[in-house]
RNA sequence: GGACGGUUAGCUCAGUUGGGAGAGCACCUGCCUUACAAGCAGGGGGUCGCAGGUUCGAGCCCUGCACCGUCCA
C-alpha cells in the first residue's frame, strides 16, 4: 500500500465493483424476507449539473441508505430526475437564441424534440455526478417526470380532482411573469422590499365641485381603472360614495364605491381601483360589479387601451405617465416608500398581478386530512421539529393553486374544447369526439401543468401508481424524504396532500430538512455572485469521501452551513489517518494472515480498553444515525478513530507487535484487525470508498463491505476496570511527557522513571510496564508500594500514584518546584470548589445521591493528590536551600 | 407587523433529559521516533450577546432587550 490514500485510483475501481455486483439494487432475489427500507431521492431538474446543496442531500440519504443495507434491510433509494418546466424550457430558448432562433420559429413539436435532446444529454452528466458521489441508488428503477408511466398518474390525478371539483377553470387575477410569459403560483413569486415611490393623484369629480385624491404606488395601472373605493364609515367621503369621476387621460368616468376593504388610513383614505391588475381591485371590482380593463399585454408592454401609452414598456409608461400628470397639475405629490414588490422566482422579473384565465386546484378541502394528521401527532414527522410549525402554518393558510403555465415543456392539460358547442372535456385518455354534440372539432388545452403538480406525485408515481405494483406494495410509503427547507411549500406539502389524497397514507414517515450550503462568508451560493462551490472540484481535489464527511458532519441539523476549504482539508487528513492505521496494521498481518478474535486469550489492559470503547462508539454512532444526528456521528468516529485507536491503541500494540512472544502477537493482531474491520463498518455510510479499499485488504470474509453486517454491541467487550487502567496509564504517561517537554529533555534520551503506588493502579502499572517505557522514553522504570524516593529528582502526582524521574544534577530543581506551585494552586482551587459545594446543605439534600456521591469522590482523589503535591514541594525545598 | 433560527476560543462551529466549558483550523515550543510531516508530542487562549428570574446549582429552563439572518403577511 502506498503512503498516502489516492481517492482517484479508489473511486472508479470501486464504484464499478458495486454497480456491477448490483449491490444497489432494491428486492433482489432472497431479500423477501427482509424489511423494506426506501427513500426517494428528491429529484434534481434536468437543466444542468448538480450543486453542492445535493451533493450535501445527497451523502445524507447515502449514508442512511448504506446503514440499513448493512443493517439488513431489503434498501430501495429510488432514483430519478424532473422534467423542471420553466428552467428547462428557459435554458433551451436561450440555447436557440444564440442561433437567433425563437421556440415559435421551430414549432412546439419540433421544439420539443430539442428539449428531449437536452435532457438525455444533462441527464447522463447528472448520473455520471451521482457515480462520483459514490451514490447507491437503484439505477435500475430510475423514473422521469415525463415518463409514460408518471405522465399517466399525472392525467389520473387532475381528471380525478377536476371530477371532484378540486380542479376548475377560471379567470382570476394571477401573477403572471412578463419575461417568461406565463402564469406563476404565490410561492413563485419572492417578495422583496424595494425602495419605491408613492404617487398621490386628485381625479376630478364629474360634476366639477373638486377632487378625489387618490395614492399609488403604480401609476401607469390607472389607465385601467374603473373605479374609486372608500371606506363606507369614512365621514370625509360619505358625500361622495355614488359619485363619479373622470379618469385623467382616458376621460373614462368611473363611480365612487365604498367596500369595507378600503383602509381609511393609508394614503388619504381613496383609493383607485384597477380590476384587472391588482388582486384586492379584483375583488372590490367584483363586490361592485365594476368593469375589467387590462392595459398590458403578456410581455408587460401597454396595450390598445392604454391609449396614448401603447407600445411602452410598463416601466417606460410609468415614467412617462408621472411627467404628464405632473404637468396636468393630477399628480401632485411623490412621496418616498417602501414596499413589497414580487419577483419571478425564475425568471427575477417583476410579477406582474394579471387578469386571465388559468386552471386551478381547490387546497383548502385537500389540506383538511393534512392538517388533522399534523394536530393529532399522526402527520409526518419533521426533523428538526420546528419545521412542523412553518409547514402547518402554511397549509392552515394555503390558497388556490394556479397550476396552468403557458410553457411547452411539462405535462400538457388534459382537457379539450368542443369547437361545436363549447363544452370542456377532461379525460385521462384523448377523447375522439365531444361527448355532448357528437362534434369531431376538439382542440386541447394549449397550456402545461405547473411542475410541482407532477413532483408532488414523485413518491408513489415512481412507484408505479396508479397501478398496484409489487414495488408500491412493498416500499410504500416510504420511510423518509430528504431535502432541504427551501421547498418545503413547493414541493413537501404537495406530496403530503396528494399521497394522503391519492393513497389513503402519508408518502413518508419522516421528513428529514437539510440547511443550504453557504459560502465561506455565510453567503447564499448563487451564480450572479459566482461563489459557488462544484461539487466535482471538490471531489477532484480531495476526494469524495472527504467532501462527504465535511458536508455530513460537523453542523446541526436544519441549519446552514458554510463551506470552507479547510474542513474538506480536515476531512482528507481523517482519510489519511485512516488509511496510515490500516497500512501499520496490514503491514503486521502480511506474515501470518487472519487471526479470529477471542475473548478466552490473555487480552492486556489496552486490548480491553479499545475493545469497550469500540463497544460504546457502535452505540453512540447508531442512536445518531437513528435520531439522523450525522454531526454526532462523525464525530463520536472522529475520536474513535484517530484520539483512541491510533493514538492510545496502536502505540499500546507496538510493543507486542514488534516484540518476541508469539501469543502476545497474535493476540494483538486479533484484537487490532477486529477493531478495524468494525470501524471500517461504522464509517463506511459516510465514506464508502476508503472503507472498501482497506476492506478488501483486510483478512475479512464477505464480498463487499458494502453488504457486511453493521456492528453490534458485545456485552462481552464490557471492561470497567480496564477504563479505569487506561485512565491511569494515559494520565502517567502525559505527566512524563509533560516533564519532558517543559524541562527540554531531549526525545531522544532515555530517562529513568520511579512509581510509587499500590493496590490495583500498582498492578495496571506493571502489567503495562513496557508500554509504558516506550511511551515515556524510559529505559530504566520501577514500580512499587514502599520504593525510596529518589535524591535529586522531578517529580508529578497523578491520580493513585506519584512519579519520580532522577534527573542527575542537570536540571534545576526551580522549575519543578514552579510546576508544583501551579499544580498546588490548581488543586487548591478544586478542593475549595468541591467542599463549598459539599458543605452546601441544599445541594447534599436536594442533589440526586449519585451526583453527590461523584463530588465526594472527587474531592478525595484532589486532597489525596494535593496532600502528596505538598508534601513533595516541601521535600524539594528543603532540598534546594 | 407575525413566526423561527443564530449570538460560546483569533476563525468556523459542537455542546441531547440543568451537575466540573469542547473540536477542527490558526497560534507558540520541540521532534523527519521503525503507520502517518496530510504526521507526533507538549502548550497558550473563552465574564458562553446584555439584564433580570427560577434552582442547592444555568452555556442549557423562564422573561425582557440588543444585534445578525430566514420565512410569512
Amino acid at each position: 500500500m502506498p503512503k498516502a490514500y489516492d481517492p482517484k485510483q479508489a473511486e472508479q475501481k470501486w464504484y464499478e465493483f458495486w454497480f456491477k455486483g448490483g449491490f444497489f439494487q432494491a428486492g433482489k432475489e432472497g431479500s423477501e424476507e427482509k424489511e423494506p427500507f426506501s427513500i426517494v431521492i428528491p429529484p434534481p431538474n434536468v437543466t444542468g449539473n448538480l450543486h453542492i446543496g445535493h451533493a450535501l442531500n445527497m451523502t445524507l440519504q447515502d449514508i442512511l441508505i448504506r446503514w440499513k443495507r448493512m443493517e439488513g434491510y431489503d434498501t430501495l433509494w429510488m432514483s430519478g430526475m424532473d422534467h423542471a418546466g420553466i428552467a428547462t424550457q428557459s435554458k433551451v430558448e436561450a440555447r436557440l437564441r444564440e442561433e437567433g432562433i425563437s421556440r415559435h420559429d421551430l414549432g412546439r413539436e419540433k421544439f420539443l424534440e430539442k428539449v428531449w435532446e437536452w435532457k438525455e444529454h444533462y441527464a447522463q452528466i447528472i448520473r455520471e455526478q451521482w457515480y462520483k458521489m459514490g451514490l447507491s441508488l437503484d439505477y435500475s428503477r430510475e423514473r422521469f417526470t415525463m415518463d409514460e408511466g408518471l405522465s399517466r398518474a399525472v392525467r389520473k390525478v387532475f381528471v380525478t380532482l377536476y371530477e371532484k371539483g378540486l380542479i376548475y377553470r377560471g379567470q382570476y387575477i394571477i401573477n403572471w411573469d412578463p419575461a417568461a410569459r406565463t402564469a406563476l403560483s404565490d410561492i413563485e413569486v419572492i417578495h422583496k422590499e424595494v425602495q419605491g415611490h408613492l404617487y398621490h393623484m386628485n381625479y376630478p369629480l364629474k360634476d366639477g365641485s373638486g377632487f378625489i385624491r387618490v395614492a399609488t404606488t403604480r401609476p401607469e395601472t390607472m389607465l385601467g381603472d374603473t373605479g374609486v373605493a372608500v371606506h363606507p364609515d369614512d365621514d370625509r367621503y360619505k358625500g361622495l360614495v355614488g359619485q363619479s369621476v373622470v379618469l385623467p387621460v382616458v376621460g373614462r368616468e368611473i363611480p365612487i364605491v365604498a367596500d369595507e376593504h378600503v383602509d381609511p388610513e393609508f394614503g388619504s383614505g381613496a383609493v383607485k381601483i384597477t380590476p384587472a391588475h391588482d388582486p384586492n381591485d379584483f375583488e372590490i371590482g367584483g363586490r361592485h360589479d365594476l368593469p375589467q380593463v387590462l392595459v398590458m399585454d403578456e410581455t408587460g408592454t401597454m396595450n390598445e387601451n392604454a391609449g396614448p401609452y401603447r407600445g411602452l414598456d410598463r416601466f417606460e409608461c410609468r415614467e412617462k405617465i408621472v411627467k404628464d400628470l405632473q404637468d396636468a397639475g393630477v399628480l401632485t405629490e411623490i412621496e418616498e416608500h417602501v414596499h413589497s414588490v414580487g419577483h419571478s422566482e425564475r425568471s427575477g422579473a417583476v410579477v406582474e398581478p394579471y387578469l386571465s384565465t388559468q386552471w386551478f386546484v381547490a387546497m383548502k378541502p385537500l389540506a383538511k386530512q393534512a392538517i388533522r394528521d399534523t394536530k393529532s401527532g399522526e402527520g409526518v414527522r419533521f426533523v428538526p421539529e420546528r419545521f412542523e410549525k412553518i409547514y402547518l402554518h402554511w397549509i392552515e393558510n394555503v390558497r388556490d393553486w394556479c397550476i396552468s403555465r403557458q410553457l411547452w415543456w411539462g405535462h400538457r392539460i388534459p382537457a379539450w374544447y368542443c369547437a361545436d358547442c363549447g363544452e370542456t372535456i377532461v379525460r385521462i385518455e384523448d377523447p375522439e369526439s365531444c361527448p355532448r354534440c357528437g362534434g369531431g372539432k376538439l382542440k386541447q388545452d394549449e397550456d402545461v401543468l405547473d411542475t410541482w403538480f407532477s413532483s408532488g406525485l414523485w413518491p408513489f408515481s415512481t412507484l408505479g401508481w396508479p397501478q398496484k405494483t409489487n414495488d408500491l406494495d412493498r416500499y410504500y410509503p416510504t420511510d423518509v424524504l430528504v431535502t432541504g427547507y427551501d421547498i418545503i411549500y413547493f414541493w413537501v406539502a404537495r406530496m403530503i396532500f396528494t399521497a394522503l389524497e391519492f393513497t389513503g397514507e402519508k408518502p413518508f414517515r419522516d421528513v428529514l430538512i437539510t440547511g443550504l450550503v453557504r459560502d465561506a462568508e455565510g453567503r447564499k451560493m448563487s451564480k450572479s455572485l459566482g461563489n459557488g462551490v462544484d461539487p466535482m472540484e471538490v471531489i477532484d481535489q480531495y476526494g469524495a469521501d472527504a467532501m462527504r464527511f465535511m458536508l455530513s458532519t460537523g453542523y446541526t441539523p436544519g441549519n446552514d452551513q458554510r463551506f470552507r476549504w479547510e474542513r474538506v482539508e480536515a476531512a482528507r487528513h481523517f482519510a489519511n489517518k485512516i488509511w496510515n492505521a490500516s497500512r501499520f496494521a496490514l503491514m503486521h498481518l502480511e506474515e501470518t494472515g487472519a487471526e479470529t478474535l477471542s475473548l478466552e486469550a490473555p487480552l492486556s489492559t489496552a486490548d480491553r480498553w479499545i475493545l469497550h470503547r469500540l463497544n460504546e462508539t457502535v452505540e453512540t454512532v447508531t442512536e445518531s444515525l437513528n435520531r439522523y444526528d450525522f454531526g454526532e456521528a462523525g464525530q463520536a468516529l472522529y475520536r474513535f478513530i484517530w484520539d483512541e485507536l491510533c493514538d492510545w491503541y496502536i502505540e499500546f500494540a507496538k510493543r507486542p507487535l514488534y516484540g518476541e512472544d508469539e501469543e502476545a502477537k497474535r493476540v494483538t493482531r486479533s484484537v487490532l484487525v477486529y477493531v478495524l474491520d468494525q470501524s471500517l463498518r461504522l464509517l463506511h455510510p459516510f465514506m464508502p470508498y476508503i472503507t472498501e479499499e482497506i476492506w478488501q485488504h483486510l483478512p475479512v470474509d464477505g464480498e463487499s463491505i458494502t453488504v457486511s453486517q453493521w456492528p453490534q454491541k458485545n456485552p462481552a467487550f464490557e471492561a470497567t476496570q480496564a477504563v479505569q487502567e487506561m485512565r491511569v496509564l494515559i494520565e502517567t504517561i502525559r505527566a512524563v511527557r509533560n516533564i519532558r517537554a517543559e524541562m527540554e529533555i531531549s526525545p531522544k534520551k532515555q530517562v529513568e522513571l520511579i512509581i510509587r503506588a499500590d493496590g490495583s493502579v500498582l498492578s495496571a502499572y506493571r502489567n503495562n510496564e513496557s508500554a509504558i517505557r516506550r511511551l515515556c522514553g524510559a529505559d530504566r522504570f520501577q514500580a512499587g508500594s514502599d520504593l525510596a524516593r529518589p535524591d535529586k529528582a522531578t517529580t508529578a502526582v497523578v491520580t493513585g500514584a506519584e512519579i519520580f524521574i532522577p534527573l542527575e544534577g542537570l536540571i534545576d530543581i526551580g522549575q519543578t518546584i514552579t510546576r508544583l506551585q501551579d499544580e498546588l494552586k490548581k488543586l487548591d482551587k478544586e478542593v475549595e470548589r468541591v467542599e463549598k459545594k459539599l458543605a452546601n446543605r441544599g445541594f447534599v439534600s436536594k442533589a440526586p445521591a449519585h451526583i453527590v456521591e461523584e463530588e465526594k469522590q472527587k474531592g478525595a482523589e484532589y486532597r489525596q493528590k494535593r496532600d502528596k503535591v505538598k508534601n513533595r514541594l516541601k521535600e524539594l525545598q528543603g532540598q534546594d536551600r
